[in-house]
RNA sequence: GGGCCCAUAGCUCAACGGAUAGAGCAUCGGCCUUCUAAGCCGACGGCUGCGUGUUCGAAUCACGCUGGGCCCGCCA
């Protein structure tokens, strides 16, 4: 059990026998000019008990103070809970760290927690985009974050191959090979105006397989239809490895028929009787369980609709194993939200088991002027530019940097210029000198001992803070995963580079005196495992040089 | 017309309902013969869009305005 929580677990205890009430989550706040480290637990608990807060808190300081040596606790007249680091205390907490490694942070891993994320899935008609690259960047952190909790978790992507959208790419395809060649060919109307197209039309013609030309119509609308999609998809990967991200699941919206997950639904959803018919369509009663109106889920021509689909699959998800189906989607899904959520009400399942998370846009800036991200128009920048011109930990810490509930404003040129003032430098370095200060303690030969409660006397207020922002860091973790939120955890890095930067401009490490120096050099080894471990959370890497 | 999201320093953004609302950039001024200056310290900068309410306490919650982005198909 972490140090804080081992506290926390303490206070419950003690209120226990205040009163048999359930006592409120303890949250534990970072320090100010007052003390170390400090709760408003006091306040919440004072609701609950009916007692005044100010009664509680000196009552919990009291009886801590019997129990614990690790914190002094200082009761403050209005109600908070203020505690200072005692030698044991802070012992307690570099040793975790020191002994756990890049394992501080982890909890252990519960067999029933599966979990499966979505995120990035850009539709294999073009390349991936900045937009998509947002998803990619919060489904990435997320999926990290609730495996440091001990999940077992699915990277997946969902890919469409099959409708409309799929058929207008592989005309526009179509089109480019015969025009590439010089024939006469109309270009479809809702046609992808992308070079990209024309790039993998002319990879076709370099084939020079007459056969394709002279086959029918269907058979090279089919070759085209597979050589295409396999084209983008295998771009979809190689970009997304870019960034640093490994699927380990691409799952295709056609494998759902094939497999009958299609027929499954259905099936399921006429046996709970939410099924109807009109105008020769099959609606699903979604109304009932609070959308505005029903939806089609089968065409009048017979056809699935996308709402169909995206039923089967999260049955088919659920089916895998997974108990916790995470979907990180784009702006636009935001009105499909209460129907996919219907959908999962009338199967009956829990509502927490399913979580869609929306992130808002992300206009892209270029020359002083709004870019595009529509693939229809063709004019627009890749994700795969932007990682050419910005770098990947640069892209990611910008894109994961942000609530998701915020628009956001990425200026490329800004990102030019002022790539060096990219927070994830601040962040990176930070890890970069802790690193330094060890290899060059190694190289003056002097020993990092392991941690020890006499070294422990010694430090100040500023490497104090450190310890706290070490000790939370577990909790941070649970906090970002359990709110999906994974920009909490980008703002503790830089928290936690940022008093590290302090420490290391105000007290001097090698060459203080032995027991300064033993203590710093324990201290700075804990900073630089939480950075590393904070790091790996984000995707970043932890460089050893800058 | 209905819905989702946003509004905080000149700009980009933080702040589990908590104490004196914080960072970065920009502007100005300091700090490298000593562990990496991609750093540190200081100054400047705020009726947290407006109003009402909820309570020990509101940037945060509720309601109503104002302004902005996006979505409302038998497309995906």
């Amino acid at each position: 059990m972490y140090v804080l929580e081992q506290i926390s677990s303490e206070v419950s205890s003690e209120l226990k026998q205040l009163s048999p009430l359930q006592a409120p989550a303890i949250a534990w706040e970072k320090g100010n000019n007052l003390a170390d480290l400090s709760t408003a637990f006091a306040f919440q608990a004072a609701k609950i008990y009916q007692k005044s807060p100010v009664a509680i808190a000196q009552f919990l300081a009291k009886k801590l103070s019997e129990k614990t040596n690790w914190l002094t606790f200082l009761p403050h007249e209005r109600g908070f809970l203020n505690c200072n680091w005692q030698p044991e205390g802070i012992y307690q907490v570099l040793k975790q760290a020191s002994e756990m490694g890049p394992e501080y942070g982890k909890r252990s891993k519960e067999p029933e927690r599966k979990a499966n994320i979505e995120f990035c899935s850009a539709n294999p008609t073009g390349p991936i985009h900045l937009g998509n690259a947002r998803g990619a960047a919060i489904g990435s952190v997320l999926a990290n974050l609730l495996e440091t909790l001990g999940w077992q978790v699915t990277r997946e992507y969902y890919f469409d191959d099959y409708g409309t959208q799929v058929d207008a790419f592989v005309l526009s395809l179509e089109a480019r090979y015969f025009q590439a060649l010089g024939k006469p060919c109309q270009f479809p109307e809702n046609g992808y105006q992308g070079q990209y197209v024309r790039d993998i039309a002319n990879e076709v013609v370099q084939l020079q397989d007459h056969a394709i030309l002279n086959k029918d119509s269907e058979s090279r609308l089919a070759f085209f239809r597979e050589y295409g999609l396999g084209k983008m998809l295998e771009q979809h990967r190689k970009t997304t490895s870019r960034m640093g991200i490994d699927y380990d699941a691409w799952v295709s919206q056609s494998s759902l028929d094939r497999d009958g997950w299609l027929v499954q639904v259905i099936q399921a959803l006429e046996k709970r009787g939410v099924l109807f018919r009109k105008d020769g369509a099959v609606w699903f009663r979604s109304t009932q369980f609070g959308d505005d109106k029903d939806r089609v889920v089968i065409r009048s021509n017979d056809e699935p609709t996308y709402l169909a689909w995206d039923m089967a699959y999260h049955l088919n998800k659920r089916a895998r194993g997974a108990k916790l189906l995470i979907d990180v989607w784009g702006p636009d899904h935001h009105g499909y939200v209460p129907r996919v959520k219907a959908f999962w009400q009338a199967l009956g399942y829990e509502e927490a088991d399913l979580q869609l998370l929306i992130y808002q846009m992300v206009h892209l800036f270029d020359k002083g002027a709004e870019v595009s991200m529509s693939r229809r128009s063709g004019d627009f920048v890749t994700l795969d530019e932007v990682l050419d011109t910005v770098g990947k930990d640069a892209t990611l810490f910008l894109l994961v940097d942000r609530s998701l509930d915020s628009n956001m404003d990425f200026d490329l040129d800004l990102a030019r210029q002022h790539s060096l003032s990219n927070p994830v430098y601040y962040v990176q370095y930070a890890y970069t000198r802790a690193l330094a200060l060890e290899r060059e303690a190694a190289v003056r030969e002097i020993e990092i001992p392991p941690p020890d409660p006499e070294l422990c006397r010694i430090y100040t207020s500023s490497e104090r803070n450190l310890v706290t922002m070490i000790a939370m860091m577990p909790e941070e973790i649970l906090r970002a995963a359990l709110t999906f939120s994974p920009m909490r955890i980008a703002n503790y890095a830089k928290d936690l580079a940022g008093q590290f930067h302090a420490f290391y401009h105000d007290e001097r490490v090698l060459g203080a005196n032995p027991p300064d120096q033993a203590a710093r050099l324990v201290l700075v080894r804990a900073v630089r495992i939480v950075l590393a471990n904070t790091l790996a959370i984000l995707g970043l890497s932890a460089p050893e040089h800058m």
